[in-house]
RNA sequence: CGCGGGGUGGAGCAGUCUGGUAGCUCGUCGGGCUCAUAACCCGAAGGUCGUGGGUUCAAAUCCCACCCCCGCAACCA
């Protein structure tokens, strides 16, 4: 059986803090990248989960009070519940606690230590107790207390076991190298192979001192697999690789996996390609790692208190302006599109999402759908005008933008996508304003009027369609206003032809009412 | 010190690879329209594109030096 399924991960996230909005924005982008293949017509295998396999992770339950795996299963519902309330269309949610990825991650770590690709070796660092963690030594300072809870570091010497990344560096190199689509964006692959050039140390794989993780197998001593070793296998682990000999190839590899930019070059772009050609199985396609949301020009953090949950914003927004709490979740996505870090970090702001929302959804998209369909419904009785067509230019302008959305959206590029896609709002507002179609009227040249509302009402209709990814209860609403029992794939982008098109003469439309309505500040 | 990235009108950004009237959104001011969610359309003010030098008929865009800001510097998941 060979590939099938686009293949799109983002990263399992750590259970030890809540979704906030940079968890919610490598998951909407990877929504938004499955939503828009699925329009295309392709089958789609979109996985996201939470790692819960990290000694920071018990530790967190025990301060808590509670089991640690009571905690990891409370946690993980409410991942998946933010997700599912953020419009997220995920088909798996992998749980590292899960016992086939834990046969998984036996069964490699087994594999490479017979290969050599593992071997037994020490660690030695400088060690925090009740943290459970080692430090860099470029991270203490001379007092040697932890960096993180302050106490007294103590040195440790102890059995450990390496992988063997120093052994890929060059083959990791030429792979880099010779595919410039392996990692993205471009910035991220020149911050990798500067990495790579700095020389690659193998790596500890295992850690002491902890029962919490996975055994390392056949060993006396206690061990657990250190976490990222771990975390990484849950890629393979959702294809059931280990149980389906060659048929994981229908979802293997990888199409694109997302994450922030912080786990790219140092993780997803070397150990884990590194694992992979270990094992002997084939490469993702393409790595994409974006920016962060940095506020008020500060890195997010829970001590600096500017931490947003994302459903609180969706919730407020929604309560401040009126609109429907689907639509006010979309518009967060939208917000988190259209603002997307891509290459360096971006500003987060409840002002800016007012900005956006008012602007570009009230003002443009709400209010041009809004206009379209009063006309139709004053002018026309709420039917898809006879006999009309768009005009040539028209035609032109909205088959070019539609091409030019989907290659943006192809190169996980949400801002430009978008702004590609408005470009047909901006067509459109100025094309009334042009042709009048309320004079139009006045005048009784009602064919006219007709065909300058039904060049609309096809705008309104590849909008709904160009929308659905980032937006996709709106475009349902927007489909329903157009009385279309689903909003079109982009296969059916034919602009304007009668015939058996979508919209045919005399199709009734529903009246509409705003999708957005303003933020009064 | 090293590596990577950035510095474009009041704010946020695009444009830089493939040099050729400096563009978008928001904000401000003026005008138009009335189908529409006080929405929409047109126009104006506002920038020596970090600094200095070089290449070129021509540089935000290529080259060199410098200044400032951010990230990384290894097991931090």
């Amino acid at each position: 059986m060979g590939k099938r399924c686009y293949y799109i991960t983002t990263p399992i996230y750590y259970v030890n803090s809540a979704p906030h909005i940079g968890t919610a924005l490598t998951t909407i982008v990877a929504d938004a990248c499955a939503r828009f293949q699925k329009r295309r017509g392709r089958a789609v295998y979109f996985l996201t989960g939470t790692d819960e396999n990290a000694p920071k992770v018990h530790r967190v339950a025990q301060e808590q009070g509670k089991p640690t795996q009571q905690f990891v299963d409370e946690m993980a519902e409410v991942f998946a519940r933010t997700w599912q309330a953020l419009h997220i269309e995920y088909d798996v949610f992998i749980r590292t606690t899960e016992e086939r990825h834990k046969r998984t991650v036996e069964a490699v770590f087994r594999r490479l230590r017979e290969q050599g690709d593992i071997y037994r070796g020490s660690y030695q660092g400088w060690y925090c107790i009740s943290c459970e963690t080692f430090w860099a030594s470029s991270k203490i300072g001379a007092e040697r207390a932890c960096p993180d809870c302050g106490k007294p570091l103590e040195w440790r010497d102890e059995p450990c076991y390496y992988f063997r990344l120093s052994a890929y560096e060059s083959r990791l190199r030429e792979h880099i190298g010779s595919h410039p689509e392996f990692v993205q964006p471009e910035v991220r692959r020149n911050e990798t192979l500067g990495f790579i050039a700095e020389g690659l140390q193998d790596v500890a794989v295992s850690r002491s001192g902890t029962d919490w993780g996975v055994p390392v197998p056949d060993d006396e001593s206690g061990a657990v697999v250190y976490v990222w070793f771990d975390a990484l296998l849950n890629y393979l682990t959702a294809t059931n690789w280990l149980e389906r000999g060659e048929d994981y190839l229908d979802i293997w590899p990888p199409d694109l996996q997302l994450m922030g930019k912080d786990i790219l070059p140092r993780f997803h772009a070397t150990i884990w390609p590194a694992m992979l050609m270990a094992l002997g199985i084939p490469l993702p396609v393409r790595l994409y790692g974006h920016g962060w949301w940095v506020v008020n020009q500060q890195k997010m953090s829970k001590s600096l208190g500017n931490v947003y949950a994302p459903l609180e914003v969706a919730q407020m927004l929604a309560q401040a302006s009126g609109c429907e709490l689907p639509c006010a979740v979309d518009a967060f996505r939208y917000y988190m599109l259209r603002e997307m870090p891509t290459d360096s970090d971006a500003e987060f702001s409840l002002l800016g999402l007012e900005t956006r929302y008012n602007g570009d959804l009230a003002n443009d998209l709400g209010n041009l759908v809004h206009r379209t369909l009063s006309m139709v419904h004053r002018y026309f009785e709420g039917r898809v005008p006879s006999g009309a067509q768009v005009d040539d230019g028209l035609v032109a302008v909205f088959r070019q933008q539609v091409a030019r959305v989907a290659e943006a959206y192809e190169a996980v590029d949400f801002p430009r996508g978008l702004r590609e896609a408005w470009e047909i709002i901006a067509t459109v507002n100025r094309y009334y304003d042009e042709q009048a179609p309320w004079s139009l009227m006045k005048a009784g040249e009602t064919q006219r009027a007709g065909t300058v509302l039904y060049a609309g009402l096809e705008a309104v209709r590849l909008l709904c369609m160009l929308v659905e990814p980032v937006m996709p209860a709106v475009a349902r609403a927007m489909a329903a206003f157009l009385n279309l029992p689903e909003v079109p794939r982009w296969s059916e982008l034919e602009v304007g032809a009668h015939g058996g098109a979508p919209l045919p003469a005399g199709h009734p439309l529903q009246p509409p009412k705003p999708l957005f309505p303003r933020l009064q500040r």
